[in-house]
DNA sequence: GTTGGCTGCGGTAACGTTCCCATGGCATCG
DNA sequence: CGATGCCATGGGAACGTTACCGCAGCCAAC
């Protein structure tokens, strides 16, 4: 009768099997102070004796924390966005939290509704990769939260993660050097996008850093799709031009878009055409041949942002952009024009 | 003094401000009957005014419903289990529910772990592909769940979500049949994986039903990873054999992986080896020739799971096994040897 | 010996919601 | 006109937890 079969056993069932009461048991089981030892390991048995677990729906009641965390991205089948994911999980979890994870695709109302679920579900603070542009919805919010991604960079005051594209640009314009290639032609995103001004930016900082002058470089603009860099590949191809031809992406997805034009154009990858691609996607290590890229630090990403999110929470503000460093992948897809039998080397040097 | 101005506001705050009792201001948030229709609409307009958010843990503690669904996977990374998540969590999103995902790694301690998170946190009930062989970990659980993916198969008694192998399998031979395969080689996994069993039972009731005799099929184990498939393919082409080879892979990156090894091999896919798949992971699309599969629904298998959820949780149990089809993927990575000039029409039939 | 502080513990309120029951007003019917 | 029943509303308890306060017992110091 006193208690009943498939109900589940709260700190009450356990105070009273350990004969104190439930404030005790409380103590005993939160492991803080002014307790006996003895009492304390009394309680802590019969925790485990009728199977105790702390209730956290309760205690999100109590203490106004829930241990949730809000997770909003564009869509979690994405490889990068699913990488985020798991690096913010499992931080989120050392620490006991559980995530709730949400695919806005980039749609302004899908973000709004799934913020308002946050909302309700009590969580603590949200890691968002904020596709509205307007700042209404995010301070409409009223919880703490850190951004992630390029996008960010639209909201001045807040704090955000995002991946180092400046050094990420270095990394490529270095390795495309190092490799004899120096003046690469540019597939870039849309104009519209704030991505595509940074990366362009970087490139010419790096080209006058050089001495090269940023003007010599060709550039084609396109979807950030497979088909995008198809397109804008091709259009490359038109152009006049002499030898060796090198194209520096913007992103994965346009790199393997553009390996696909050059071999429909009767050309060969890395031989007469080298591409260097930017995202570290993991389709880019399945192409023939593997796609050098510079790869994005998604789980180190999902981590810092719950780290910076905890702070927020703590009321700890950094309110600073933290850019991670990102890291460069070689596969086959660059030829290596700095020794004197080239093609040789570099059709070997295509799968290790 | 009333009301902080950081507060959020409750239930009581849009009762004062209407001028009804909090019983009322419930009923006429609730939607209930027994509430005149002019209050009704005073309630509902004081709770825009003072812009109040029903506080989900406060409902869950008190109806014993939390809103929350866990989701355990092995890797949210994988893009398969990705696709189910996505899958679920949009399916979770339409009855307001919230998803909680948390990847397992293959790791029966890990699985454990998480599966104590999701009762702490109170969760309704669970979708879980599970990692340990044993049923203790999962009645210990003690709450509704659904299994999901090929290994709940181990668990007789519980309704589980899965692809149709069989049909998968059927899909598969018929195409190649339609090709002109009769007899393709096998890479298969682990011998101790039971998907294996089943994958390899489909093939021999196919043949029979073909007239086949299934003895004549060579047959190559191998992990589930690219590797696997490319040592798996490499005995395979050791082998004594004559003309085309058709290759039958159990697991997309395994296809993968025969497709290096060919190339390896110095031959060519499709025009002297054929190759395909089974899952229909995205990176199958990148490949050259882009890879001919049998795509798994994992969205759908999301989507079907929540809904067993739900009914488990309403105790409308159908304790039944769900079988998803697959569908076919056409790409590139299989010759047609039906027609008389069968590499040129495959090589054109590559890339639409 | 009285006082003061400290320590271990119990009682109780509070978090925000929903559900059950009580109450009072009004209408209907005998 | 009084009894009955219905309906809109209000009051209060409960979900499980933690924090605060109070109380008794003990030891030390004056």
């Amino acid at each position: 009768m006193s208690s009943s079969r498939n109900r589940r056993p709260t700190i009450i069932d356990v105070a009273e099997r350990a004969g104190v009461s439930k404030s005790t048991a409380a103590r005993a089981l939160a492991g803080s102070s002014n307790i006996t030892e003895e009492t304390r390991e009394r309680v802590l048995k019969a925790a485990t004796t009728v199977g105790y677990e702390r209730n956290h729906l309760a205690v999100g009641m109590r203490s106004g924390r829930s241990g949730l965390l809000g997770l909003v991205i564009p869509d979690i089948t994405n490889p990068f966005w699913a990488d985020v994911a798991r690096g913010a999980q499992d931080k989120a979890a050392e620490s006991g939290g559980s995530l709730l994870v949400f695919s806005s695709d980039w749609d302004v109302v899908k973000e709004a509704a799934h913020l308002g679920a946050l909302r309700r579900a009590r969580v603590d603070g949200a890691i968002i990769n904020p596709v509205a542009d307007s700042f209404d919805d995010l301070d409409r919010f009223g919880l703490p939260f850190v951004l992630i991604g390029s996008s960010a960079e639209r909201f001045a005051e807040t704090s955000s993660v995002g991946s180092d594209i400046a050094q990420a640009v270095r990394l490529g314009m270095d390795h495309l050097v190092s490799k004899g290639h120096y003046a690469p032609s540019l597939i870039l995103g849309p104009k519209n996008r704030l991505a595509r001004a940074r990366f362009l930016r970087s490139v010419h900082e790096h080209c006058v850093a050089r001495d090269i002058d940023p003007a010599i470089l060709a550039v084609e603009d396109g979807e950030y799709t497979v088909e995008g860099g198809r397109i804008a590949m091709r259009r490359l191809l038109e152009r006049a031009h002499v030898g060796h031809v090198c194209v520096f992406a913007a992103n994965d997805m346009m790199a393997m878009g553009a390996m696909m034009a050059v071999r429909e154009a009767g050309l060969r990858c890395p031989e007469d055409v080298s591409i260097i691609g930017f995202d570290g996607i993991p389709s880019g290590e399945f192409t023939w041949p593997g796609l050098t890229t510079i790869a994005k630090p998604g789980r180190g990403l999902g981590e810092r942002a719950v780290e910076g999110l905890f702070n927020e929470i703590e009321h700890r503000p950094e309110h600073r952009r933290i850019y991670l460093p990102c890291r460069l992948i070689e596969r086959g897809s660059l030829a290596d024009l700095s020794t004197a039998t080239p093609q040789r080397a570099v059709a070997g040097a295509g799968r290790v």
